[in-house]
DNA sequence: GTCTATATACTGATAGAC
DNA sequence: GTCTATCAGTATATAGAC
């Protein structure tokens, strides 16, 4: 077996783990979820979760990060779009919707990381760390951010205070994580759909012109 | 001393109790609040805690529904006004996210407690306690359903699947829950700008027309 | 690399004093 | 009506076997 065999067994052991970890996280909360728990969801005890992450925090550090991680690929391919910025937001909010969807134990996982964060439920020495987490949350937003300016700019969307704005945009196009539940029988389509109705819900709050005006 | 007076002096123990502990869900999440900690925050042990609620189960339960009671009170004025119920809807959206700010401990903790409801986070013996303060918050949630219908009947709004507009709308209506944090030097007119900005969003994302048709 | 066994700490709830 | 003392259950983290 190659050195890079083996490494790669390694981090599919260790994304097993997230995996388990991010869906119990989601179905009981953070001190809800014992290690106990996450090992037996994945056939296992918890000498194996502890050879993998040095504690509990670590564990949840680890799923919020590759939480963000997802959403940053998920919107790649569109951030440098040319053309107009309201387009560009489309795109990218509707990306960012189905990957909310998608990937719900991940992405309820990071947004009960932002709310530990915000109630500054973290250990002084965990603190470091989760504040890099909450760095790297807050530029994700920011890239939206910079996208509903320019598109302010151009004359697409109107609203007055950017900050609030762009929080009631991000609770918008997150919501999914709260409400959504997969139906017997949903195709892609369908969910497509779905995500569709939540973007044009966002798309009128930020002022965008109605759809039949839209490129 | 009358028994009226000894009555409301109980009930003031009880009130202290609800708040305090509305603070310590908010500021640490259920779990991670222990009732110690509640009798803490009161100067006191835990003693008087259990004089008045049964278990933490049923002291979480007390604030939930103290939230929801504020809840309908805030938006009772309004609820029989009569005229178009776009108008309608926007007298209560506004009096909910004021109520929102005012009492953001009381409905942290509703939030928590229908995160907890969707998980089944509950014992079998809770659950029908739990199941009641559910309906409670669904009926609420059902008044404002019915008037955004009436307006899109009316004309004033456009949409397509209420089910999703009404979560989506909640979502905008209680976002201060998790974002507002008093400013040094707020007034009163502040807030409510605050929260017509957010009402506005609401707003557009129910397809409504602009301010200025708004009469 | 994963498992078993265990130390250590915390907290919900109760019983009884005052 | 509130406080003190205490029990019982659970969970994080470690040490060491395999």
């Amino acid at each position: 077996m190659t050195p890079g065999v083996r490494e790669h067994m390694q981090e599919d052991s260790r994304a097993d783990i997230l995996s388990a970890a991010a869906t119990c996280f989601m179905e009981r909360g953070y001190s809800e979820t014992s290690i106990d728990g996450v090992a037996h969801a994945l056939g296992a005890t918890k000498g194996r979760i502890y050879h993998h992450f040095r504690s509990k925090a670590d564990l949840f550090a680890g799923v919020f990060r590759a939480g963000m991680d997802m959403n940053y690929a998920a919107i790649a391919p569109y951030r440098a779009l040319p053309g107009r910025a309201a387009v560009r937001w489309r795109r990218m909010a509707f990306a960012h919707v189905v990957q909310m969807i998608d990937t719900k134990p991940f992405q309820r996982t990071v947004w009960m990381g932002v709310e530990m964060h915000l109630r500054g439920a973290t250990t002084p020495e965990q603190r470091s760390v989760f504040a890099e987490l909450i760095r790297y949350r807050t530029d994700y937003g920011n890239i939206f951010r910079e996208v509903i300016v320019k598109a302010r700019e151009e004359g697409d969307f109107d609203f007055t205070d950017v900050s609030i704005t762009n929080q009631l945009m991000f609770m918008t196009l997150n919501s999914p994580i709260f409400w959504y539940a997969p139906r017997v029988g949903e195709t892609r389509a369908d969910i497509e759909i779905l995500a569709d109705r939540v973007v044009t819900c966002a798309w009128r709050g930020l002022g965008g012109k109605e759809e039949r005006n839209r490129q």
